[in-house]
DNA sequence: ATTATCTATAGATCTATAGATAATGC
DNA sequence: ATTATCTATAGATCTATAGATAATGC
């Protein structure tokens, strides 16, 4: 099998890219294995072939695609902390502009998947909530980080709250892209502004952070 | 028919709250009109007599009756302000704690309907839509006042961005309520001075405004 | 022998309509 | 006559399996 010619995709791949389109747009429960299969140009039947427990299976896949690599991001991040003794600021602004970036470039906006109902409720996807709870229990983290050096830290929000309002500003960017928009430097910089001002952060601090951020950023993507 | 006893409920406005349930937990989609029947205690066929059109019809309903308040809100909110000269920021906040007020106690969670990918995707549920819009537009044109009385005005977010970025917050509780959480008055704070925070609002205007605003959401609750 | 497709199909839904039934209102 | 339900059902899906086919690899 496996064609020649130009721009071969493998099969797998290419029913997840395009599973992934109609889950986004449609939703799971209104995607058919036949939707999926016409899409890609085989038989309905074939999808069983690479994901023998069929639409779960492949929503599954694409899930623990999209939180792969911001997972893989908090250990970078903490690491670079840990060794570089750079301020709770820089390193929450590194991690917000990534994960921006990351959701502005996720094929097909994948991470819209993270909000179908099926998602939350089938324990199936299990696995992917938990990881969900480890990337909000990072901005929890360095967002309370942040906030401990304000002056006035006794109006720091409780540490869940924070790290919730932290995660949920920095996926606006999915609904953005939903509407049609493209995302550019200056709505990255923008999210991540409005993430250190809920931890408190001034202007000058954050003007401070943002240049400081530059570097960091550019060496982990 | 009407039987007597104690708590009847219209049957139309059974289905609408069983709905309602059923839309938010699985999706649009997944839950069929005989899921919305049984939970009811009726037929499948009986759903038609009510909603001639079936499920879109329904949560056509739902979503209307989601937005009405928070429409009606907005105008009351800047009748106020042009009234009595409160400050941007003051209405701002009220119009914030009064949403997520709204969101915190709509049966159901209904929030979690705006979301649904059907709802994004039909045209059935443009008006809707335009509705939504008519909010985020609000929260835009006071969000922009509420920063261009910062020193620093120039780092204020682009207007459509603003008032993206404050929706998305007051729209966390949604998310908080189905992992659970209960929204008290402690959150309701959080996330009013939060939207202020990316408004640029500093600590000691958050505190007057958070003051000045109770009265204000007393009269209007 | 393995890989990757196909055809065909059973069995289980799901929507929406037609028409019957029965109670209440006028 | 109107309201609100019911039974029954056609017609259209949709999932998942069985088994055939054909190409490639060893």
């Amino acid at each position: 099998m496996v064609g020649g010619q130009r721009s071969w995709i493998a099969p797998r791949e290419e029913i997840l890219d395009v599973a992934a389109g109609l889950f986004v747009e449609r939703g799971f429960a209104a995607t058919s294995t036949r939707d999926i299969a016409e899409a890609v140009g085989i038989r309905q039947a074939s999808i069983y072939y690479h994901f023998p427990s069929g639409k779960e299976e492949i929503l599954g896949d694409l899930l623990q695609r999209s939180i792969r690599p911001t997972l893989d991001r908090i250990e970078k991040i903490e690491f670079l902390g840990a060794e570089t003794g750079a301020a709770p600021g820089v390193l929450l602004y590194v991690l917000v502009v990534l994960d921006v970036r990351t959701l502005a470039r996720a094929p097909r906006n994948a991470g819209v998947l993270a909000r179908l109902p099926e998602v939350q409720r089938k324990e199936v996807f299990g696995p992917f909530g938990a990881a969900r709870d480890e990337l909000k229990a990072a901005y929890a983290r360095l967002g309370t980080q942040v906030a401990a050096t304000h002056p006035n830290a006794a109006m720091t929000p409780d540490s869940n709250l924070l790290g919730t309002l932290l995660l949920q500003l920095v996926e606006v960017v999915i609904g953005m892209r939903s509407d049609g928009h493209r995302i550019n430097q200056t709505i990255e910089a923008t999210v991540a502004a409005s993430c250190l001002r809920v931890c408190l952060a001034d202007q000058a601090r954050i003007d401070d952070v943002a240049t400081r951020a530059v570097d960091l950023i550019g060496a982990l993507e």
